[in-house]
DNA sequence: ATTACTATAGCGCGAGTAG
DNA sequence: TCTACTCGCGCTATAGTAA
């Protein structure tokens, strides 16, 4: 319905709250159309009791009826849910064995003291790895993209060890964190870290299936 | 722009994140429209760079472009001004006399507690009465309309108190409340009650005119 | 000033269809 | 299957104008 639009500016013009004075001709220069056009749309407007006018001594008034507020709410909403969509990121992969390497990274101070301190909680000294479903390889993609939490590279005597990040999120309730290189050759596996050995505490085995909820 | 209703399905289909496998058949279905004005929508959009689309094996791949989200979040903006704007009210008026029955009632421990209690601050045994603008009468009757914190009526002897309500507020910065009986006249006069003597600490005379940020 | 009618102009929708 | 063209009908916006 585009008389939506009309809605909408009434509402921004407090018509919520109560009756505002406001013409025909008014509203029609406000959203570039004709002093006609408006004068129909607030006639549909009222005849489906989305408003309600009434005619004062001076200019009309107009109100926004209890069935008005109810269409800008289920609006309002609509747009909730999509930026709170946003902030999230579910994908679905299957458990997977690494090749400790993940592991060996997590015994480093360099890279587990930030971690315990930018994630809040002490990493289980090793990773668990998820393949992605092929179907979930677009969300890869968006962690690229996303900042996340920076974790900063370091020197070890003569290694380096690159800068990286990570998330905050959830694989069946049980709070963990994805973490990947800023710089990382083409994968479709994520790797997962938790206070606790999350195979165990969530009996997990190679091959299982497991959603994990990113916050990015 | 009748193309937003276009935008707003396809980013509650997630393509703000990722590209999004849907054909304009599908998205024609969806919105109630042909596959042929769908495909022009279509059209319009990546014209304006507000989608951006590709054809991929299987089915037409969309996404929305910064752009397009940039859109969006203007509207979610305006939404968000809405209803923000519904949850507080503001009202000027001139400073009056009233004839100290505010300052009556502030004594009795039957009103004195609970407001004590449901405000959070022990109100100065005052009101500061605030005759509100001719043209802000309409303001009234929305707090007549809104619920408040309600204040119980209560019996002290033979004389009975009735229930009344009362709205968090804030006079140039300073932290009060407005206070109403339940069952009142007309009238077009607010009673402010604060912890401090309003009067000295924003030193204000009669005839002076303030501006009273109301919270519903 | 307003609102809102009627008549007309023009744009948008969708059917048919090609690629 | 898909997209997207043309074309004709019809809806909608606006100009003119009455009340």
């Amino acid at each position: 319905m585009e008389n939506l639009r009309v809605l909408k500016h009434l509402a921004m013009m407090d018509a919520v709250k109560d009756f505002i004075p406001i013409s025909s001709g008014e509203i029609a220069k406000m959203l570039g159309m004709s002093q006609q056009s408006s004068s129909k749309k607030i006639l549909e407007l009222i005849d489906d009791e989305i408003i309600e006018r009434r005619f004062g001594a001076k200019k009309p008034l107009i109100k926004i009826t209890k069935k008005g507020v109810g269409l800008l709410q289920k609006e309002y909403a609509d747009y909730q849910r999509i930026f709170e969509a946003l902030k999230k990121l579910s994908a679905k992969g299957v458990v997977i064995s690494g090749m400790d390497e993940g592991r060996y990274y997590l015994t480093l101070k360099g890279y587990k003291e930030q971690l315990k301190r930018k994630l809040r909680f002490s990493p289980y000294e090793g990773t668990l790895n998820l393949k992605l479903l092929s179907s979930e390889s677009g969300k890869l993609n968006i962690l690229k993209e996303s900042a996340g939490i920076n974790i900063d590279g370091f020197q070890d005597g003569e290694r380096t060890f690159g800068p990286g990040k990570c998330f905050h999120a959830k694989i069946r309730n049980a709070d963990c964190a994805v973490i990947m290189p800023n710089r990382s050759h083409y994968s479709n596996v994520v790797e997962i870290i938790s206070k606790d050995y999350l195979r165990e505490k969530l009996k997990l085995r190679d091959g299982d299936e497991v959603e994990v909820e990113i916050r990015l």
